[in-house]
DNA sequence: TACGCTATGTGACGGTTTGTCACGGATTAG
DNA sequence: CTAATCCGTGACAAACCGTCACATAGCGTA
């Protein structure tokens, strides 16, 4: 009975040990040695393309690290409206929030791979992982940061600000993945989905991009795959 | 020299004790017995109205708990843009990022009373106070759901919606803080303030204003006193 | 491979909602 | 008390985006 235990955490263990995002989320700057405290409160989980993780509205006991994969975080209005928050990928953090229900919904944009936390466990982890708080400031942080560059471009930049913008902040993310290629783009989500992102229709999203392709700034070689041609000239765009 | 040390710990102790913001920020839920390890560690300031305790660009190495007082978060873009980020006054924190320096300034709408910790000394307190996770993931959660919020509400929502957000997101602070009349609302910005807090013009936010007045739903006593006669319809006006 | 469905690009058009400009009155600060 | 700033409101327009429509491309499935 003790082994068998004793086993399945060092299974696991093994598991986050090569882990393909040891280096990111909550366990970097873990030593390996720490890694079992991380590990054995943490539960594997694998969604499909489609699958919804949780719904708005349900109980938000856990947290989540994106492994592998591209999520949408989605909010509902009560007339339908629709608001994308983000799209989260490899090395993202889910699901920090205060209130007892999820105020949003997340869906696999692909097929992705996920640690989950007890949101219990989390808020007390430092006492046992003195290392811990460090990094879970750095992902809370990013988080705030990252939504404070949304709230700025969707407040005051036009249909084609935006656009570059968000075609930056793909390329952003790339480079902060360690990618050598971050001018080559890779758009898992949909037109709609990316309208519901910068607050605009998909109409205005596609024309956006037309007019970007026709300027040169980029090269659409498939609608879910973009190249950028002039990184300084998109990103002085997506400044205003 | 040592006891002089001590008196100057225990007199900040003190203060911390009958802080008015002790049962909020990162001290609630600490223990009078714990108090001193943050006391120990914080910096009180004080800032007269206008007065601006960081600019953008600034180095990031401090963050605030905000005691007392009102103020504004606001990020410029190269152009001029202005996008106001967020009104914070009691009970709030500000000034996590995971970046260097700031991305955005803070500025007193009137006198504020703040309390600041090295940012060095919030990412490893959990160590000295266990406590203290608790209240750190519940402060980050609840700016990560305000921010969520306006998201949705400046990307999907028209001006008398956005406006009536704003005056209930007011209300429900002041709710949250424990008032009694959170219907009376006191509104500390100005109008061009609120404008670029909502992604509008001052004339729109005006307009709406007078519009909500006209509809009976608010009575505005004074530009900067509105009262919330119909608690119900704008809350379901706000949700759109 | 063929079929059907969904997603995308694009045109034309419209129009709603905002922004712009202007000015008078109110409020505040010094 | 005075100047400066802030606020409310009217008139106007017009930019910018949304709506509708349809053709095409791409994708999944059988």
């Amino acid at each position: 009975m003790m082994t068998h235990a004793i086993n399945a955490i060092q299974f696991k263990h093994g598991v986050c040990l090569q882990c393909a995002s040891r280096d990111s989320l909550l366990c970097a700057g873990l030593g390996d040695e720490l890694l079992p405290h991380l590990c054995s409160r943490s539960v594997q989980k694998h969604l499909k393309k489609g699958e919804t993780l949780f719904y708005e509205g349900d109980a938000a006991n856990s947290v989540f690290n994106i492994k592998e994969g591209v999520m949408r975080i989605v909010r509902l209005g009560e007339d339908g409206r629709r608001q994308v928050l983000a799209f989260l990928g490899h090395g993202d953090y889910l699901g920090h929030t205060n209130k007892t229900n999820f105020t949003y919904s997340a869906e696999a944009l692909t097929d992705v791979e996920l640690c989950q936390f007890q949101r219990s466990s989390i808020e007390s982890l430092s006492q046992k992982i003195p290392e811990f708080d460090k990094q879970f400031y750095k992902l809370t942080a990013c988080l705030i940061d990252d939504m404070t560059d949304l709230l700025f471009m969707i407040g005051r930049k036009n249909a084609l600000e935006r656009v570059a913008s968000f075609l930056m902040g793909m390329s952003d993310k790339l480079k902060k993945n360690g990618s050598n290629r971050c001018d080559e783009l890779w758009l898992p989500m949909s037109r709609i989905d990316i309208a519901d992102y910068l607050g605009l229709t998909l109409e205005t999203v596609s024309r956006s991009i037309s007019r970007l392709k026709k300027d040169g700034l980029i090269n659409v070689t498939h609608a879910h795959y973009i190249t950028i041609n002039d990184h300084e000239a998109l990103g002085a765009l997506s400044r205003g």
